[in-house]
DNA sequence: TTCATGCGATGCAATTTTTGCACATCGTTT
DNA sequence: AAACGATGTGCAAAAATTGCATCGCATGAA
């Protein structure tokens, strides 16, 4: 795109802090990018960039310009799938960040079953947190989020929520494997496993926790659920996931996916069940393959979970 | 503006529908424009513009591309002015699409005390009627459109509203010159110099006069109001206009502005009210010059009109 | 303090890109 | 049939961009 390309070097610039760096990463010469950078500060009347000793940062009116830039091959990109469209080929890009929950079984799913009808989309996946998420769709690098952790409504426009409970994994032949329903003080002196503290599944159950003055005997944190369920198959300890990050429907889940461990629903009068948001940046047009994906993605929350799926 | 010129060029050749027309008016050989055109559909992939014997004009892809260009150019206009605007220059450049009326003597004052305060800005006044003014806001054309015919609310943001009644011009010869107020049958048989049919009091009249089945001894038809009120000083005939085309405030338009003519209301239960409404296109941004000058036009019309303006 | 390092800016020659002219090609109109 | 006016194309000239070597500057380490 040659008609977008200083606008394309100023963002990597002020994404790289530096001109030499940016260079590199876009295969020119410092010379010449620097060059142009110089070229539009001064075509703009104003300086984009502070020089500093140890690279460029930008100033205010870089910080205006380069959020238009990127709103602008934001746009574009949204343009170029429409136009491809109209030819018959559905091409396009589509971006999504997502908590590591939804990543196990669901988007793979999903990416691939869009995939099966739409060969000439390309995806990517980022795994982010909440803040992290919202950051990426602000900077236009994400198209699509989805989130369970609780979203600030200001930039994000809701397309979907999905109510979960939260379910307790363990071993089949751990003793609370016997029960239909978990109660929070059961698991009380059983070694545990918790997500980390980023995870929204931790923040519903240390609320719970702190709100009945019970403590669990956390024997380990991670941010890999790969890792924590894996670990119940050699160790008799108990661990906490959402039904979204499970293999197969809510109604079956009386085995967690992976053979020998099983998961059992927590009372929701222990912990309540937390909402995962799927949407995108308020305000924005998304290009017709993401927003093809996301109608599907709905549609496919809302087949998995009817009755907890809401607009 | 080098990044954004054959942005620039493609909206220009849309606009004339002929690459060598374009590029006379650009100010470079046909060949160059040709070329860069060849260029630009070659990146994006799809032809923009199907060739006719006559010229050039866009395919549907051509379409979507020219609004995305024609979007990112206005954006562009507002990003520059915000920037200007921290240095503590204001700068900027305010188009405004307004009706004959209010380009009379209320624009002119409006523009000329704006740019007492803000020297650097700069302004295009664009004469038309609704239909006109609603296109060139869509195709970003106009930043502010004043009209005072309806306006269709698809596209258009209502800043303002200010209720306009319709007053009776006449030489103060003019045996009609005493009365308080004009009664539409006290106008059967004088001689009638109405604005012509695109013009939204000629509309509210005609309205009146058919549901009343009157007929008015109309013996001229015009769009320019200077020459109708002008023609008033030399012939004992009747003429109509608001009180937003007159000079002074409502209150005191005993007299019109032009000395030997005077204005007189027309009763508003035989000729209703109309309303101007002040506005820009639906979900744009504006440069922060036209946000400010719009704001200042809202408060001078609550000043002169505070009765008759709403939100 | 001195030196080394890494940053952006700049002069100049090589190179790439863009331009303008002449002309080809196509469809419509006279 | 011929003339006209439109876009598309080869080729040489002109203009812009690039890369190299180098400068000036600020920081951090010895």
């Amino acid at each position: 795109m040659r008609f977008m390309a200083n606008l394309k070097f100023i963002d990597t610039v002020s994404r790289e802090g530096s001109i030499r760096k940016a260079a590199d990463k876009l295969a020119i010469t410092s010379t010449a990018l620097n060059r142009r950078i110089l070229q539009v500060e001064d075509e703009i009347g104003q300086p984009l960039f502070e020089r500093l000793p140890s690279g460029v940062r930008l100033n205010t009116a870089g910080e205006i310009f380069v959020q238009h830039i990127r709103s602008q091959m934001a746009d574009l990109a949204r343009v170029q799938s429409q136009i491809a469209d109209l030819s018959g080929i559905r091409r396009g890009h589509v971006r999504v960040a997502s908590g590591a929950d939804a990543l196990r079984h669901f988007l793979p799913e999903a990416v691939a079953g869009y995939r099966r009808d739409h060969p000439a989309v390309t995806f990517e996946m980022t795994r982010c947190h909440g803040d992290a998420a919202e950051a990426s769709l602000l900077s236009l690098d994400t198209d699509i989020a989805m989130s369970f952790a609780p979203v600030r409504a200001a930039h994000f426009h809701v397309a979907a929520a999905v109510r979960q409970q939260i379910y307790c994994l363990m071993n089949e032949a751990h003793p609370l494997a016997s029960r239909d329903v978990i109660r929070l003080r059961d698991c009380v002196g059983h070694p545990t496993i918790l997500p980390n503290a980023l995870s929204g599944i931790r923040q519903l159950l240390d609320t719970a926790l702190i709100r009945r003055n019970l403590e669990l005997n956390t024997i380990l944190e991670s941010d890999s659920f790969e890792f924590m369920q894996n670990y119940l198959l050699h160790d008799e300890a108990l661990s906490f996931q959402i039904p979204i990050g499970l293999a197969g429907s809510v109604e079956t889940v009386v085995d967690s996916g992976i053979a020998g461990i099983v998961a059992r629903p927590v009372d929701t009068t222990d912990v309540p069940s937390g909402v995962i948001h799927i949407g995108y940046l308020k305000g924005r047009v998304l290009p017709v393959a993401a927003a093809k994906f996301l109608d599907d993605i709905i549609h496919q929350l809302q087949q998995r979970f009817p009755n907890e799926t809401g607009a």
